[in-house]
DNA sequence: ATTCTCATTGAAATATTATTCAATAAAATT
DNA sequence: AATTTTATTGAATAATATTTCAATGAGAAT
């Protein structure tokens, strides 16, 4: 009770890995049970075997990425621009780290989207949405203070995060790509003078 | 030979206009045929009276986004922030005003990474991918400048196109949001001191 | 008014995909 | 070694989706 044990682990997270590359490159509609089976190099049949149903495998993919993906920014102290920094910060540094998180990243923003997805699923998602929403009173405060741009907040919130969601989207997708500096993306924030 | 003329463009456009909105909104596998013909109000049989098959409508769609979306910064003799500023200002311009061009700006990205196309067609799509490559040298030029960040100009090309994909995307699927204002992207490439 | 053309539909035919299942092989347990 | 469990496959089946088509109706042409 363990070579077997073990191997049935490996193959769980081989077909997950694999899956997850795959729905995040075509889309989990253009990605065929057959496509995932041929990428990870055995038969359909096993698939059903690990994970009931296509659809459950997307599931359980959704379900790690909220674990793993918990972006928060209520408490702290700090001024809005160490905030926002340590976050971008956070989320940069697991992307370039890691390969499947910044691919998480992207599934998690497809599978808004998704009509076919179970209730509660749905709820877990919708958390992202909320992270421009969540972001405004943080940024009208850094605007006070003279940290941030002028301007609609809500706009500049949606000008941050989706800078953000657009790189991971990109570094998912080229691997090999350079990631840019987090601060770059801080500068899209901040109150600066020309040089 | 006027009314008619006249309604078949409008089903055609209806068409056209129904299935972009899905298409970026699920992605093209997920998007039936039955989903088009039902938000356009007709049957599926029209559809592949209008167009040959779902593969033809989504064809088209990208033959009519590679005519809008032609984005060159090739020529001028002006400096690379000039440059830089002057296309991201026509693409926000776009995407703010036209809220189809938005959807097209999605439709684009999210084709690339589709097997199933003709060869021709995707040919005109990697156009998109070469903007980031094409970049490279005039923010080369602009760090030598002094006008650009330092840095790897790559990763810098990609931050500028991935935040500008991101938010188009953003604005394609909420079209009531407020629109980011072209110069929070700049930020991104201009080299600015602390206030 | 009659004929012709073509837009339109709904249902039938095809094609594609997801899922099940009986059979086999290989590891664990006795 | 015999038995039980379960991982694995490939082919059969079920479910979905796309495409075709014959029939109908509504403008255009005569």
């Amino acid at each position: 009770m363990s070579i077997r044990h073990e191997q049935k682990e490996q193959r769980r997270a081989l077909i997950l890995q694999t899956a997850l590359d795959l729905f995040i490159r075509k889309g989990y509609g253009e990605t065929k049970v057959a496509d995932i089976a041929k990428a990870a190099d055995m038969s359909m049949g096993l698939l059903f075997h690990y994970f009931g149903s296509k659809e459950k495998l997307y599931e359980e993919l959704i379900r790690i990425g909220c674990e793993r993906l918990k972006i928060d920014f209520d408490v702290m102290n700090e001024s809005s621009l160490a905030i926002f920094t340590a976050v971008a910060e956070e989320i940069f540094s697991m992307i370039s780290t890691n390969p499947s998180a910044a691919k998480m990243f992207v599934l998690m923003e497809n599978a808004q989207h998704l009509d076919s997805l179970s209730e509660d699923l749905k709820e877990m998602l919708t958390e992202a949405d909320k992270l421009i929403k969540k972001s405004i009173p943080l940024i009208e405060k850094g605007q006070l203070l003279g940290e941030f741009k002028q301007g609609n907040a809500e706009a500049l919130a949606v000008a941050f995060w989706c800078s953000i969601q657009g790189i991971a989207q990109y570094i998912a997708l080229h691997p090999e790509t350079p990631c840019p500096d987090t601060m770059w993306v801080i500068s899209i924030l901040e109150n600066r003078k020309a040089d």
